[in-house]
DNA sequence: CGACTTATTGAAGGTCTTCAACGCGTGTGG
DNA sequence: CCACACGCGTTGAAGACCTTCAATAAGTCG
C-alpha cells in the first residue's frame, strides 16, 4: 500500500474514533440526523460504540434502563420471555433503528445479536438532558415512537387474526420493504434470521413456518435460494397477505 | 331552584363552553397538563368538543389524519379492519387517554364509541405548531406514544404466545388496574365492552371468550355479578396470566 | 469426515373455531 | 298485558388449523 493511502486511512480511523457521529453512515438513517453538523459532537460527546458477537445478549428485560440504542450495523432481535421460557419476538433492528423508547424505569424486553453487529450506546440520562436544547431531536424521537406504535398496531392485526399463510406473507413483504429502504436488494430478499426467531415473531412455531414455506413454494409464491435468500412474487404475495393494497 | 343557583349554575356553563380546558375535568389525566395555567387558552382556541353516541364513529380508517384526540368521558375502541372484515382491536382508550399519534398522513386505524362519549378534537396542525412554543407538551407526548408502545408490546406477547386463559385473566387485570389509576372500582370491575370486543382485542372468538369467563368462574377465579361487572381473585389470575409477578 | 445445529417432513393430538341451538333480558306493537 | 322480535351471551358438537412429538435430511464448522 503507497505510505499516501496508509496516511489516509489512518487519518480516517482517527476521524472515525474521535468524532464517531460526525462520520457516522447510519445517521441520515436515524434519529441522530435532527443535531446538525456544527452541534454533533455534544451527541458524540455521550456515545460508546459497542460490538456484539451473534447471540450477545444487549440488553435484558427488567434490568435498569440507563441506556438507549441505536444499530449502525447488522441485526439485533428485540423479545420478551415469560417465565415459562415462552418467547415472543417484538421487532428485529436494522442499522438506523433506535432501541429503548417503549421504556420506564426498566427495560421491558431483552435484545440480541443475531448477527456480527455495531451498535451505538447513549446515556439516557444525558441524552434526556441534550433534548432540551435541541427540541428537533425531540421531535424526532417522538415521530420513531410513532412509527413504531403503527408497525406495533399492524403486527397486532397479524397475531391475532391472521393465518399462517398470511403471517408468513405479510414478514416477507415486510423484510422486502424495508430492505428496500435500507438499500439493500428488495426481491431476493435475505433472511438475517433463522426460523426459531420466525417463529417466534409471527406467534407460530418452527415446524409451521417450516411447512408455509414449503407450501407457499409449491404454489409459486416464493423461492427459496442458497444463503437464505428468499425470491418473492410479490403482487400473488400481496393478495395471500390479506392486507389492503 | 333559587334565582342564586341558578345564576351560579349558568355562569359555570359559560365556563365551560367558553374555557374548555381551564375547566376540563380529565386535565390532570391527559398530555394536556403539560400546558400551564397562564396558557392554556391557547390549547383551548384549537380544541372542539364533540359527543358521541354509541356505536357512532369518531376516525375512520384511511382518512386523512386532520385531528388529534383526547377522551374527557366515555370509552372508545381503536380498530383495524381487514378487507374479508376481520377486526382487531387496538385498544381500548378511557378518559385522559390520547389518539391520534400512530400517524402519518392518514389514519392506520379506526375508532367509534363503545358508550356515550365526549371527546376532545384537536386540529392536528395547529397543534403541532403550538409544540414548538411549549417544548414540555411534546415531551409529554413522547411519553404517552412510549406508554402505547411498551403496552403494545404487551399485547403482542398475549396475541403471539398465550393461551386463552391467560389471555382473559391478563385482560381482566388490566382492565382492573386502569380502573385503579383513573379512580374507579379495581375490584368489582365494569366492563364497558360486549364479549365481541374482548374477542376482537384479545384475537379469540366470541364463543371462547364466553367459555372462558365460565371456566375461570368454574374455577372460582372470578365472579360475574349484574350490570357486566366482574369480581376477581387477583392473586390467582395473576398465577394464571403467564406473566412475571 | 463427523459432530452439531438447523430445517424439513410425517403422524397424532389439542386448542380454538365454526356452525348451530337455546336462554335471557329488553323493547315494541298488537 | 302479552306476544314476538331482536340483541347478546351461553352451551354443545363437529371440524380445522396449528402444535407437539418424533424421525429424517440438509447445512455448518471443527
Amino acid at each position: 500500500m503507497p505510505e499516501l493511502e496508509h496516511k489516509k486511512a489512518a487519518e480516517s480511523l482517527v476521524a472515525r474514533l474521535m468524532e464517531p457521529c460526525a462520520h457516522c453512515e447510519t445517521r441520515h438513517l436515524s434519529v441522530c440526523r435532527a443535531i446538525e453538523d456544527p452541534y454533533i459532537d455534544q451527541l458524540a460527546s455521550l456515545v460508546t460504540s459497542i460490538d456484539l458477537t451473534p447471540r450477545e445478549s444487549m440488553i435484558a428485560e427488567g434490568d435498569s434502563a440507563r441506556h438507549y440504542f441505536n444499530i449502525t450495523s447488522g441485526a439485533v432481535k428485540v423479545f420478551k420471555l415469560l417465565p415459562d421460557g415462552r418467547q415472543q419476538i417484538i421487532g428485529f433492528s436494522l442499522p438506523g433503528d433506535f432501541i429503548g423508547l417503549a421504556v420506564k424505569d426498566a427495560y421491558g424486553y431483552s435484545a440480541e445479536a443475531l448477527v456480527p453487529s455495531r451498535v451505538c450506546r447513549f446515556d439516557r440520562n444525558k441524552l434526556e438532558g441534550l433534548l432540551v436544547r435541541f427540541p428537533k431531536m425531540e421531535h424526532e424521537l417522538r415521530n420513531q415512537a410513532s412509527d413504531e406504535l403503527a408497525i406495533a398496531q399492524d403486527q397486532m392485526m397479524l397475531l391475532g387474526r391472521k393465518t399462517a399463510k398470511e403471517r408468513v406473507a405479510s414478514f416477507l413483504l415486510q423484510l422486502s420493504a424495508r430492505a428496500k429502504r435500507a438499500g439493500l436488494s428488495p426481491n431476493p430478499i435475505h433472511l438475517a434470521m433463522g426460523r426459531a426467531d420466525i417463529a417466534d415473531f409471527l406467534g407460530l412455531t418452527i415446524e409451521t413456518v417450516s411447512r408455509t414455506f414449503t407450501s407457499l413454494k409449491k404454489d409459486g409464491m416464493i423461492d427459496l435460494e442458497p444463503g437464505n435468500h428468499v425470491r418473492l412474487r410479490v403482487p400473488r404475495l400481496q393478495e395471500l397477505s390479506g392486507d389492503w393494497y
